[in-house]
RNA sequence: GACCCGUUCGUCUAAGGGUUAGGACACCGCCCUUUCACGGCGGUAAUACGGGUUCGAAUCCCGUACGGGUCGCCA
C-alpha cells in the first residue's frame, strides 16, 4: 500500500495541477462534532510544509511524529502543501521536500500524487473553498477591511488551549493583540489585536487557511512545533467563529543547534538530503529525530520504524527543547548499518561504492562489505575502509610506514612474510595465519609483531578492514606481488 | 518590552512524594582480540538558585535566574 502510494508519487507529483476537485458541501460539523469524546474516531494527521526551501530536521521531525501518531492508530497521514506565499513557494523546493519524505519513508496517504477525497492539496489551488468561509465569516459579522485587507475580529476574553504535550494554556487576543514590540525602537506600541486574513491583493493568510483546512480535512489531531503555540489561541478563536471543534493540539519542543539556538541550514544536521548525502540510513535517521523529545519511558534507544510505529504516542512526548547531537546521530547510524541484511546493505552502499571508484558487482564486494560495516558509522566511510581490496596499486600512508619501521628491521621482516605466504598451501583464514605464524618462528619473532607490516605492506595503512580476511580475498597471487613491492619501495 | 513555554550528568533522557538519582552518546581506564575494529567491564559527570508544603521534595506551590518561543498584510 504505502510502496504503492510512493511509486504513484514518483510519477505524478510533478503535476500538481491534477487533483481530485470535489469540495465538500457540509465540511464541517459532520464529520468533527464527535472529536475528542469518542475514542473510536479515525485519526487524521497532516504534515503541511510550506515550499519554501529546504526539508529541515525540524520539519521532518514533525511530519515523522504526525506519521508515527497516525500509523500508531491506525489512521490517515496527509500531506499538504501551505503555498500561500506564491512569491516565496517554489516547484524546486516541494521536490526537495517530497524527496525527502519519500527517502525518510514517511508516505502519506492524501495529498500530492496520490489524491484523496479532501483535496485540493495546494493551498493555492483552494480559493473557492477558502471564499466560502470567508463568506461565513461575513455573515456572521467577524470580519471588517482595513486598507484593503480583511480583519477577523478577535474576542475579548480568555482563550484556553488545552495542548496534550503542554497543558493548559490561557490567553486573552483582544489584550495581549493591542500592543506589539517594535524591533527598531524596541518599545511597545499600540496595534490591532484583530488578525488579518486577507492581504489586498486577495491572497490569504496562514491562520485562515491553516484553520478552514484543518475543518475541511477533518484533521483531529495537529501535531506541530512548540514556536505554534502561541498562534493556537487565533485559531481556536476562527474555530469558535466557525461553530467547529477544534482538532487535538500537540506542540512539540524544538530541537535545537549545540549552540542551544534555533537550528539554521548552516547547522550540521539541520537538512534532510545531507544526511541521504552523507551515508546516514533513513531508519537511523528517523529513530534519532524520535528520539528529540520522545522516549519509550525504558532503556530502548534503537527502534526500527516498524517499532517505532508500535511504540510511538503523544504521552511520551517530552516538553523541553533538546541540542542536536551529530556523534549521538552518527552513534545510531552505526547500530542501524550493523543490523542491516546483507542484501540491504549492498544496495545502500552502492553509491558510495561507486562515487569511490569501486564496482559493486564485484564477486568481493558482499565479503568486503563485512568486513566494513563494523568500522564504519556512516555508508559514507565505508569505501575508504575497503578500498585497498579493489585498488590497482596500494597507497601507502607515512605515518603507518613509519610506524612499521620502528621496531623492526622491516626488509627482513618483509622478505620472510613474501616466502612465508609464498609457500602457503591453504589460502584460508588459518591457512595463512598458520603461514604468517610460521615465517614469525623463522626469523625469531611473534606473528603479532609481523601483522602490523604486513598491514601497511598489503593494504598500505596501520589501519583498515579486518587483515587476515582481507588477505582471503585479494589471493595469493595479489599479495605476494604488494609484499615484493612494498620491499622494493623500502629497499 | 509584554505574554507564553521550559530547566535532571557536556548532550539525549529515566525516575513524577521515599532509588546509592538509572540508561545512552561523548570522554577516560581495563579486558578481549597474536593486526584493525566490534564487543565486554569499570570510571568521571546532573536534579539552575532561593523560599515554602511535607515525617520525607528532582518530583507539589511561590519567587528569582537562565534558555527558548510569540508579538507580520511569513508559514
Amino acid at each position: 500500500m504505502a510502496l504503492h502510494a510512493q511509486s504513484r508519487l514518483a510519477t505524478h507529483y510533478q503535476e500538481p495541477g491534477t487533483k481530485h476537485h470535489e469540495l465538500r458541501t457540509s465540511p464541517t460539523l459532520d464529520h468533527r462534532s464527535h472529536c475528542g469524546t469518542f475514542p473510536a474516531m479515525t485519526v487524521r494527521t497532516r504534515f503541511a510544509p510550506s515550499p519554501t526551501g529546504f526539508l529541515h530536521i525540524g520539519g521532518a521531525r514533525t511530519a515523522l511524529y504526525n506519521w508515527l501518531y497516525a500509523r500508531h492508530h491506525g489512521g490517515t497521514f496527509i500531506l499538504r502543501v501551505e503555498d500561500t506565499d506564491a512569491d516565496r513557494s517554489t516547484t524546486e523546493s516541494m521536490q526537495i521536500i517530497l524527496d525527502g519524505l519519500k527517502w525518510l519513508g514517511l508516505d502519506w496517504d492524501e495529498g500530492p500524487g496520490v489524491g484523496g477525497d479532501y483535496g485540493p492539496y495546494f493551498q493555492s489551488e483552494r480559493n473557492e473553498i477558502y471564499d466560502r468561509y470567508l463568506a461565513k465569516l461575513e455573515a456572521s459579522g467577524h470580519l471588517y477591511e482595513d486598507d484593503g485587507a480583511i480583519r477577523f475580529r478577535v474576542p475579548d476574553k480568555m482563550i484556553t488551549v488545552s495542548d496534550a504535550v503542554c497543558g493548559e494554556v490561557s490567553t486573552n487576543l483582544k489584550e495581549q493583540g493591542s500592543r506589539r514590540y517594535d524591533a527598531e525602537t524596541k518599545k511597545e506600541v499600540e496595534a490591532n489585536p484583530d488578525i488579518v486574513i486577507k492581504r489586498p491583493n486577495g491572497g490569504y493568510i496562514f491562520h485562515f487557511v491553516n484553520v478552514v483546512d484543518d475543518i475541511e480535512m477533518a484533521i483531529t489531531h495537529v501535531i506541530r512545533g512548540e514556536d505554534h503555540l502561541s498562534n493556537t489561541p487565533k485559531h481556536l478563536a476562527l474555530f469558535e467563529a466557525f461553530g467547529t471543534t477544534p482538532p487535538v493540539y500537540a506542540h512539540i519542543p524544538l530541537n535545537l543547534n549545540p549552540s542551544g539556538t534555533k537550528m539554521s541550514k548552516r547547522d550540521q544536521g539541520a537538512l534532510i538530503h545531507e544526511y541521504q548525502e552523507n551515508g546516514f540510513l533513513p531508519a537511523a535517521v528517523n529513530n534519532y529525530m524520535a528520539l528529540l523529545g520522545w522516549s519509550a519511558k525504558d532503556d530502548q534507544e534503537i527502534f526500527s520504524l516498524e517499532e517505532l510505529k508500535a511504540r510511538f504516542d503523544l504521552p511520551g512526548v517530552n516538553s523541553s527543547n533538546s541540542k542536536f547531537d551529530y556523534d549521538k546521530c552518527r552513534w545510531v547510524n552505526s547500530e542501524h548499518l550493523k543490523h542491516l541484511s546483507a542484501a540491504d546493505l549492498l544496495t545502500r552502499a552502492r553509491p558510495f561504492l561507486t562515487r569511490a571508484g569501486i564496482e559493486a558487482s564485484d564477486v568481493r564486494a558482499p565479503a568486503a562489505l563485512e568486513l566494513a560495516r563494523d568500522r564504519a558509522q556512516l555508508l559514507s566511510e565505508i569505501p575508504a575502509v575497503i578500498a585497498t581490496i579493489f585498488a590497482e596499486t596500494v597507497t601507502y600512508d607515512e605515518v603507518s610506514v613509519t610506524k612499521a619501521r620502528e621496531k623492526n628491521d622491516l626488509s627482513q621482516v618483509i622478505t620472510a612474510l613474501a616466502d612465508g605466504i609464498t609457500a602457503a598451501d591453504d589460502w584460508t583464514v588459518d591457512g595463512i595465519k598458520a603461514a604468517i605464524n610460521e615465517a614469525a618462528t623463522g626469523i625469531g619473532m611473534k606473528m603479532g609483531a609481523l601483522m602490523l607490516p604486513c598491514r601497511v605492506a598489503v593494504m598500505g595503512s596501520s589501519t583498515g578492514a579486518d587483515l587476515v580476511p582481507v588477505l582471503v580475498l585479494l589471493g595469493k597471487d595479489e599479495v605476494v606481488k604488494r609484499l615484493n613491492g612494498f620491499a622494493a619501495m623500502i629497499g
